[in-house]
Parts: structure tokens; sequence; C-alpha cells
DNA sequence: GTCTATAGCTTGATAGAC
DNA sequence: GTCTATCAAGCTATAGAC
């Protein structure tokens, strides 16, 4: 708190009078930029129902909807968005609230994401459909982390603040889960 | 630290007595099972080498050492190891010194992996190898963070305490990821 | 709305008796 | 090795002056 507050050189009593206990600060914080980034997707998804018609999306196209603004806010101001999509990676993997925070900021939208992935896969059954975007969830939000790990394994082949190149392996290693499971129509 | 001696019911100062410093204790936490999960992990990978012989291992029988492990632990006791796994979750998307914990505790076993997967994909190209295996830590560790998240999201039909349901569909989903990538050999 | 001041607690760590 | 006792510092939250 009190760094927050030095940060935006105002008082720490500020905080509370504007915004409340920690934790709705908190929420507000997350609130901000998901609402930005939940709008940027819709876009994106509405774009490429556009492109698809009459017929509907493939599955590339739709996972390239939801993971490309990412992608592109993170690089749109200096840290802002990087340290605003670390932090979304460590609520999506805490185990005491970060469920409920995600459902709450992310789920309205995701179900969106949810109905497109099964017209293009109507032959995926319903419960793997929700694990296949569990195992998304995972893959995305630790990318999105940049924990420099990879930079250590790889022997500095690869970097995890490279988010361009990890965004473009991302795409089809996850269409390629999602096709593992409705062979049917891996198209 | 309180909390912990009081489970131990011990007195606090033991703690700095026998660990160190709070962070010494943390690695000694963080090492204990690795060192478990690991052995269980070499000894996987081992057995699906002589499965496999004189050929060599799928990239599925592969990918499944690499997670079964953590299935068959984290139903051995109570909330140990339940524990143990979602704290690895955290860990692993933590970018201050998270990556650093992994790349020390973790990495040495990872390239036993990585060694196989290049064997079982010859034609794949060293970086893609390695997006794979950071696609997959981020699937799997949130996995086993268990956050409920999916719980709602697909209003109850599937369960992120379900690790049996979530290993099985989790081992041909991350196949189906490496296996776009190396298309050549994706039998 | 903004500040000062402070209450009330919790934290990690250690000194020193036994 | 284990305990008691305590330190110095940190935290969130709020009351009350301006």
């Amino acid at each position: 708190m009190r760094d927050i507050a030095s940060e935006a050189e105002v008082d720490v009593a500020l905080i509370n009078y504007h915004f409340g206990k920690k934790m709705e600060l908190f929420d507000a914080v997350i609130m901000r930029r998901a609402e930005v980034l939940n709008e940027d997707r819709v876009r994106a998804l509405e774009e490429c129902r556009q492109k698809a018609a009459p017929g509907t999306p493939s599955v590339d196209e739709i996972i390239d909807a939801f993971t490309y603004p990412m992608l592109n806010r993170s690089t749109e101001d200096g840290e802002h968005w990087h340290n605003y999509l670390a932090l979304i990676a460590q609520i999506n993997n805490n185990p005491e609230w970060g469920g409920e925070i995600m459902n709450h900021f992310f789920d309205p939208l995701v179900h969106k994401f949810l109905d497109a992935l099964r017209e293009a896969l109507p032959d995926c059954k319903e419960e793997d459909l929700m694990w296949c975007y569990h195992f998304l969830s995972g893959a995305l939000t630790l990318t999105f982390a940049d924990t420099k790990r990879i930079d250590k394994l790889s022997n500095g082949k690869c970097k995890s603040s490279d988010f361009e190149t990890a965004y473009k392996k991302m795409v089809p290693f996850i269409s390629g889960g999602f096709k593992a499971f409705c062979r049917k129509n891996s198209a």
C-alpha cells in the first residue's frame, strides 16, 4: 500500500478513502485492465467471425483472437501491461482465491469463446472442451508471466520476454491440443 | 513462520536454528519433495524406455512418464503433496524468483525428458521443443494448483480437484501440441 | 479531499538462560 | 537443542484536524 501510494505521489490514507480496503483496491486494479482486454478480445472474435462468414472460424483463428490481444497490449506501453499480465498469471494459479477472481473478471468473456469453439468442434464433448480451455489457460498465463525460466533451460536459445515468438508457437500448440480431442474436426 | 512452528508443535526460534533464514527454510521445503518427485520421474522414464526397446518411446509415453508421478503422489497422502503441488504452481508463475527456483530444482530432470523428446521427434527444431515444454509446464502446474476455476466455468461438470480426469485429458492435449510442431513424426 | 498521527497487530530474527 | 523474551520494523486501517 505504501509503495503504491508513494509511486502515485499521494498519501497512503487516500487509498482507503478512494478505494476502501486493500482487497477492494486489488479488485479495482484487476478490473480496470480486464475490461480493456476483454473488449479487445470480443472485437477480435467478431472480426474473425466476419472473415469466416458464412462459415465458422477455425480453432486456430479462435485461439488467435483470444491470445493476440494479450500480445498486442503487452507491447503497447512500457511496463504496465507487462506487469499486469504477470500478476494475472499468479492469480490464475492461486489456489485460495485465484479461481474466484478469474471466474469473476474473465469467465463471461471466456464463455463467448467457448461458444465459438463449440461451433468449430461440434463433435467435441463438453467436458473435453472445458479441460482443453483449462490447459490453454495455464499455458497462456505462464507465457505472459515472463519468469525467465526458459532462458536458462534453453541455454539462451529462447527468451521468456520474447512474447512475439512465444505467441507464434503457442497458437499451433494449443490448437494441436484441442484437435487431439476432436479428431473428427481437425481441419 | 509462526504457523509452521505451531503446526510442528515446536518453538518459532527453532526454525532459525535448524534451517537458517526464512528463504532457506523455503528452499528446504521445495527440495525435499522435489527430490522424491524427480526420482519417481526418472524411474518412470527408464521404465518406458525399456518397454519401447529396441525402439524409442512415443511422445505420449514420455509425457505420461513426466506427469503420472504427480498424479500418483498427489493421491498418496492426505494434503501434503496436494499442497506442495499447489505451491509449485505459484512458484512456476512467479516472475521475481520463480524461474530460478524451477531452474534449480527441476531443470536437471527436465533435460532428461527433453533428451527423450528429441529422440521421439528428431525433426523438431530445438527452439520449438523448448517452447512446447514451456506450454506443457504451464498447463501441468495449473492443473495441480486446484484453483476451482473450472468448477464454476463448467457449471459443475468438471472439478479441478479431479486430478485423475485432468491427467487423462492432459496427456493427449500436450502430445497434440507437440505433434502440431513436428508433423513428420506425429506417429 | 487531503493530510497528520497513531492504534493495533503481525512479521522475521536473535540474545541469552537453561 | 530448546526455550523465553524481546527487538526493530513492517503492515492496514481509521480518527480527526484542516
